[in-house]
DNA sequence: GGTTCCAGGATAGTATACAAAAAACAAGAT
DNA sequence: ATCTTGTTTTTTGTATACTATCCTGGAACC
């Protein structure tokens, strides 16, 4: 946070947003393990920052489960099991079929054109093997998809859940066949919606959800990130 | 905040948690209406604490989607439309249709007798057509019933979801027919439910939800709630 | 009459100060 | 030695102080 004393908001963001996002990155990245007791003076001395927005930030934290709260003992980072990866992905996988009939109804020439646009970058980044750039932009096109549905509330769920998983659906893109498939999937994707073949969208989309959240499983299952 | 003026937790509970409570109960209620910018000195002052605290509140209910917050000009209000209410009602129809199979599973005696315990007090209520009791009680045993999943990241949102709806559910109870109508279904759930049919189960969850659905729009379309 | 610019008030953003609870520690009693 | 109890330290909870920004309203100017 290297700004003068007193400016609430360089470019035009409050510090506790700055702090909320760097914390939300440094819990889902495992940077901040699961088990953690997040000391305020300790975290707002390392960030230079004062323990005002730090606690903004850490009540936003609180609503979105990342971390507990205990009672006149402050917060505590969350831990995270299989089982919770399996139930975000049920979730996921639920919510996501609901907004399909929408996305169909809703898409208009400009939304699909701006989604080809989106494809054509991925290509290049498959084609490079550049895991790195492809993932942001793999989950830039699912959101763009979904929020086509204009499901507002259903995309705030989704979305929320979403974030869970950034850090382990970058697992999961790793694997080279898996990702392939993956991308072939995201241009079918857009030509069912483009037809308006709400069946063979809805069919597809089950099947690339379902394979994703195997293969996450799988990759998991071999990492260090899960301890239980 | 009858408290002496450094009393941080009279009976174990921050104040920024009884903040959160009452406002999120205000804005559910329709006591503070849609569109109204809290600000935060008026509001510290009105409830006798100070704007920290308060602010807290005020990140949370932002990150329930409550309130917006505005760069610089603090958080409004947010408007509920016909479609929200429709929206949630499909969130948590989806999401209450993928507990169900572990509701049975999970399921033990004690819990089975538990509901019956509950179901036993609402009988009264319903005999004696005390709505204002009766609507926390059918809320508890909802809840109660989906707690046996044990799905604690689908209940999360569930519970989340519900919250907006509370307002709502209490119109939708009013009716007399609809009333009478669910709670005999209430019976048969755990009838099922102790029984392991599943099949029954999830027909009979189905109606149930889309019944209760279509009572609330239903009087939603009569009422003075929505504006929009 | 309308437009621009300045001043001042209102209000959000942040920092700091201080109280109270809890935890950690030390010393004495049993 | 262990339990108890008193004291210190750490850390959370809340209040307050200060600053930056936005908004409003009015004066000056065209």
């Amino acid at each position: 946070m290297v700004r003068g004393h007193f400016s609430p908001s360089f470019e035009s963001k409050p510090i506790r947003e700055i702090a909320y996002e760097t914390l939300k990155h440094a819990i889902i990245t495992g940077e901040i393990p699961a088990g953690v007791r997040i000391v305020e003076t300790e975290y707002a001395d390392l960030m230079h920052i004062s323990r005002t927005p730090l606690r903004e930030a850490l009540r936003k934290l609180e609503r979105d489960g990342l971390v507990e709260y205990v009672l006149r003992r402050g917060v505590v980072v969350r831990a995270f099991t299989l089982a919770d990866v399996e139930e975000i992905y049920t979730i996921r996988n639920a919510l996501e079929m609901l907004t399909l009939p929408a996305i169909v109804d809703n898409a208009t020439p400009e939304g699909i054109a701006s989604l080809r646009e989106k494809l054509l970058r991925m290509d290049q980044m498959v084609e490079k093997n550049d895991i790195e750039a492809l993932s942001p932009l793999a989950r830039a096109f699912h959101t763009e998809l979904t929020r086509m549905s204009k499901l507002n509330r259903i995309l705030r769920v989704i979305e929320g859940q979403d974030e869970y998983i950034t850090r382990f659906s970058a697992l999961s893109i790793a694997n080279e066949p898996r990702r392939q498939a993956a991308h072939k999937e995201h241009h079918e994707m857009v030509s069912l919606v483009e037809k308006k073949d709400v069946e063979g969208f809805e069919q597809l989309m089950r099947k690339h959800i379902e394979r994703s959240k195997e293969n996450c499983l799988a990759a998991l299952a071999h990492s260090q990130f899960m301890k239980a």
